[in-house]
DNA sequence: ATGGTTTTTACTGCGTC
DNA sequence: GACGCGGTAAAAACCAT
């Protein structure tokens, strides 16, 4: 949302002030298409969602505004600048000098014979330094893997960024030497999924990587321990959009499972259980309260996960539920 | 390595179409 | 009889210690 914007926003709301403060920014006077619900934008999922029903307007928002702020005039024309955005996702993040292969000027002229040979030693010269030492190689090789499976898990550009800086803090960390390459990188975009709100269970990672599942939990627990990394655990809501759609449920059963799933919070059943057995089960209780018949034998297959579990939680979600309303 | 917890596997019985 | 569902017991997987 540009700043102008921004300002006749808040214009707008300035009579009533009290108007929730939240983390979450009013995107317009848009409403939802369902329940007529205001909308929010959801900067953390990069997603636009109604705030009545839960429905999702769009997912995947881009913020194209700056990245820092100005307080007055002077200091925007003074942060204000241009040119490519960097990015982490090149191994040398897009700065290095390139050296074009063709013997010719800025004019177009040929170069003569002298200058000809010169640039090719620059050239010869400028290669070896940018590629110099194997950090560098190893990051454009597990740049590119991360790129791969990224794509096959159908992930957004922010988790490849952040996936890439996860692996060259690793990389700089002195955290490769006796692990592969693949392993560390599978593991960053694994913890990059989930950081950014939209994970991939760990069986989904192990099919589009080429390591083994109990190779990429090793190298993920030491890596998330080595860096610090903050990761919470995996929200069961956010899984629940993606089964949700992959059985063609309606929006008010995917409402009816995030609600379940919130019961179930309050009342402290998720503590310990697996996120997604407990998505999988919001789902299908919420099917059938809406009577939108999923089996459980579907569910369990979208979701990787036993039917027994699936009993099991959502015999939980429905007690927690009553538990809340009486 | 160990013990406790959770998930999976395998199997059985019940009701319905 | 096939199917969906519920339950159970035992095995396997997982996790903290």
């Amino acid at each position: 949302m540009s700043d102008n914007a921004r300002r006749l926003q808040r214009a707008r709301t300035d009579e009533e002030t009290t108007e929730e403060e939240t983390e979450t920014d009013s995107v317009s006077e848009l409403t939802c298409p369902e329940c007529d619900g205001s909308l929010a934008a959801d900067a953390e999922h990069g997603e636009t969602v109604c705030e009545e029903c839960g429905l999702v307007i769009e997912e995947d928002s881009i913020d194209r505004g700056p990245e820092w702020r100005a307080f007055d005039s002077a200091e925007k024309d003074e942060k204000s600048r241009v040119g490519a955005p960097t990015t982490n996702m090149m191994h040398d993040k897009g700065l290095s000098t390139n050296i074009g292969w063709q013997d010719k000027d800025a004019y177009g002229n040929s170069l003569s014979n002298r200058q000809r040979q010169k640039m090719q030693r620059l050239r010869t010269w400028n290669e070896r330094f940018r590629t110099r030492d194997s950090k560098e190689r190893n990051l454009k090789q597990a740049l590119g893997e991360i790129d791969r499976m990224a794509s096959a898990l159908g992930l957004p550009e922010n988790v490849r960024e952040t996936a890439s800086v996860i692996y060259r803090r690793a990389l700089n960390e002195d955290l490769l030497p006796g692990r592969s390459i693949e392993g560390v990188a599978t593991s960053s975009l694994y913890a990059a999924a989930r950081q950014a709100g939209t994970p991939r269970s760990l069986d989904e990672i192990t099919q589009v990587s080429r390591v083994e599942k109990d190779e990429i939990a090793r190298t993920y627990r030491y890596v998330v321990r080595e860096l610090g990394l903050e990761v919470a655990p995996a929200d069961p809501e956010s899984y629940v959009p993606r089964f949700a759609s992959d059985l063609d449920l309606s929006d008010e059963s995917e409402r009816r499972a995030r609600q379940l799933l919130q019961s179930a919070k309050r009342e402290g059943i998720h503590s310990g259980k697996s996120p997604v057995g407990l998505a999988a089960a919001s789902v299908y209780a919420a099917s059938l309260l809406t009577n939108e018949k999923v089996t459980q034998s579907d569910v369990s297959e979208v979701a990787n996960i036993s039917e027994v579990t699936i009993r099991n939680r959502y015999h939980e979600l429905l007690e927690a539920e009553d538990g809340i309303t009486t």
